[in-house]
DNA sequence: TTGTCGGCCGATCGCCGACAA
DNA sequence: TTGTCGGCGATCGGCCGACAA
């Protein structure tokens, strides 16, 4: 899964820790998001908060729904003074400047009688290049999801006034992602030149939950 | 689950013993139809054949596929010797006749297109009784199926020469139950009077396979 | 008796520009 | 610039009897 795709569906308020870099894990604000409480181990006590070490980072999605997720192991740190300065807490924002666009699918967008309305500076700073001289200027666009499946849509630049729509095959990522109107659309051209979508749905029914089971954290020998 | 649509899914050749009746049980058998190789306690030894008194039999149908299997919890027993002339291995036909009709799919039953045909039998002795007095006499039809879930059909008798038909509602249970030309559809009228409809998938691709991990031989104090 | 086919009609899908926010 | 709407043409689903096996 392509970092930059995986930032981009998060969207710009999720930062990630580095790998090395030290972090305070709050066992109780993890348990208030986890669907089920989690298991910690006896040796952890009580502890409100644990000085950890980032042994691992992975960026993932959800097979099902393509939320994004990040799987990270964490160590206890044996260093108990918490002085955070010298690390980095936060990545930065990534070097490589990949242009991402994301829109908010309104209720024609989300409807399975339309199309989808592309804003402009989204058709042509990250679509491919439309060729103009066409009557009208139509094209098809390949776009790689968070699973690599590749996604078909006609781009075509028509009507009056003239706007950008995705037409054919937009339909059936709609259907096949089963997007509603208020869940985010997101286009991004990435490292490689290739073009990338994901959704970024929205929060209406709590529908995201995180497994406890599937967190462990790392027995420290301390 | 209806016990007579049970077996009605199963076919005339599956009979399962009662509880309380000595069966053999073949531990290699067992394993070459199994997907994956159960374990066996060790106690059990490496004995081809292990005589068997039958603890339970539950009638059970696989919550997607619909397919009928049964759990059957058997002890080792200690009465050596293989007589089993004074037990009935096999349940007998059942007690009450409930009526019963299996029709193989043909390719314009499981086209999309069209609707299901009624063989004149089925619709005579199992289908609630059709006013004939109609032009065109037509009934809506309904059905349960093994999970208790009830379906729609128009059954009309028409056309020339007249046939039993089943039109609106069959294209959308063909479509639910992922029928194909060559799987059996089964209707039963119950004890009750109610009447049902099962499935029985052609055996194409061995879709059907025994999951070990749910089979467990009793402990047996001998 | 019943499996397959072509006809046909209505519903839906989805592409379109008009219009207005 | 872009969200929503009504129009409308193409496609598809599905009901029908004809016909033959």
């Amino acid at each position: 899964l392509d970092p930059q795709l995986w930032h981009a569906c998060a969207g710009a308020m999720v930062r990630m820790p580095h790998v090395g870099s030290k972090v305070i894990y709050f066992p109780q604000g993890h348990a208030e998001l986890a669907a089920s409480i989690p298991e910690f181990p006896p040796s952890l006590g009580m502890a409100c908060m644990v000085l950890c070490r980032v042994l691992s980072v992975k960026f993932l999605a959800d097979a099902e729904t393509d939320e994004v997720y990040a799987r990270i192991y964490l160590q206890p740190d044996t260093n108990r003074d918490i002085d955070l300065h010298d690390d980095s807490p936060s990545s930065p924002p990534l070097p490589e400047k990949s242009a991402s666009f994301a829109k908010t699918l309104t209720q024609s967008d989300a409807n399975n009688g339309g199309g989808f309305s592309v804003p402009r500076y989204c058709a042509e700073t990250i679509f491919p290049r439309l060729d103009y001289s066409q009557d009208p200027p139509v094209q098809i666009v390949l776009a790689k999801d968070v699973h690599g499946t590749v996604w078909k849509f006609r781009h075509i630049y028509r009507g009056t006034p003239r706007r950008h729509l995705l037409t054919t095959g937009w339909s059936n990522f709609v259907n096949q992602k089963k997007l509603v109107a208020g869940d985010a659309i997101v286009f991004l051209r990435n490292a490689s030149g290739e073009l990338c979508v994901g959704v970024r749905r929205s929060t209406r029914g709590a529908t995201t939950s995180i497994n406890a089971s599937s967190w462990h954290l790392a027995a420290a020998t301390s």
